[in-house]
DNA sequence: GCATCATGTCAACCGCTATTTACATTGCCG
DNA sequence: CGGCAATGTAAATAGCGGTTGACATGATGC
């Protein structure tokens, strides 16, 4: 039996916190930011409004933290084989249940505001490019690793945010094996650079 | 010389509203939809901001007549070969002049907004990708249309949206031929599946 | 010239939303 | 118990930005 809702929850800030953290991942990663209330984070939350701003200063602190929250359950790429990496990828970037940390919905999302976008740009710089494009070696390393990044990101943007036909109906197989394909064939590219060094 | 800019300018709507489309065609190309002032768009056509309102009736109605006049400069499919719509792509894409036109900064920075998006999804999907997918031909045509416009779609945010490096140095050469080659593989893939009907 | 309509200007208005403030309630510790 | 700090709530506040309306000014036909 659950304790009536009508009822008060026992305070907890370290839990509270806790939820509005989880609540703003959530709903920055499926908004925009400039379309993602406080108002909806908090009613995610179950939290009063203002406690949203209380507990972490300002929404543009908020997303900062929620996607920081995000990379440090990022699996490292030392986790992986060469073969593994693509499908991966494809696996989080697919998931819809919300359960696999995948930065890409909210750092996409944070495009449209000036703030959230240059935060965005260093993190993702610093925890996600810069790691990979080492994995990867060689000296265009980099290059391959934003490349992998735009292949993502367009791929993301036409099932999610500009969702013409074909991607809305039962063709997401087909996109997805794509996908993959197509960053194996960057993975490729990079051992084979490197197995001629 | 020049009239003396102090001087209110010869009234003329036709001129007037030109001017403001104009503005509005850069002004939407270059920020996101919701970061887009009337006020930067007035200013940039040298016009009260009132009159955006009185010409276009809503900013949403605005941008919907921008992404149309937009639509109507762009050179139809069938005036490319296969070898060279791909470049022809990439130097629309690439071209930060604002002289040629292209759809898809507009496109990108207007997912923001919902109403905005819905406009650029219809217009995309029935002046783009249906076009695009018929002259590609075949059975997966769309699917094609649409792994194309995603690879773009990728490039132009990790160009412009989200510029890690190494995207915002030197490298805009290598990154270019990276998709020209990867948009020419599918164009190739067409051609073939043409070829074996 | 002048009447009149088209065009342009200026100053509100209005709704929206992040943030703040003042106040209530809980739980903890003596 | 009783006080007091931590936690939660509700209602302003404030600023921004699209939209509107009342008024000014230029152009055009008589």
């Amino acid at each position: 039996m659950l304790p009536d809702p009508a009822l008060p929850r026992r305070r907890d800030a370290t839990q509270t916190r806790a939820r509005i953290l989880s609540a703003a991942r959530r709903v920055f990663a499926t908004r925009d930011y400039t379309q993602a209330r406080i108002s909806d984070i908090a009613a995610a939350a179950d939290v009063n409004q203002a406690l949203v701003i209380r507990y972490f200063g300002s929404k543009e602190h908020l997303f900062e933290t929620a996607l920081d929250s995000v990379l440090d359950e990022l699996p490292s790429h030392g986790r992986y084989e060469l073969d593994g990496l693509a499908q991966s990828i494809v696996r989080h970037l697919t998931d819809d249940s919300g359960n696999m940390p995948d930065p890409l919905p909210m750092v996409i999302h944070a495009t449209s505001d000036p703030v959230a976008q240059a935060i965005s740009q260093r993190l993702m710089q610093e925890r996600v490019v810069r790691p990979l494009a080492a994995w990867l070696g060689g000296e265009d390393g980099d290059a391959r690793a934003v490349q992998m990044l735009a292949l993502c990101a367009g791929f993301f943007t036409y099932r999610h945010l500009l969702p013409v036909a074909p991607f809305l109906g039962d063709m997401h197989g087909g996109a997805r094996a794509w996908l993959i394909s197509s960053l194996q064939t960057i993975l490729d590219g990079s051992a084979r650079a490197a197995a001629t060094k």
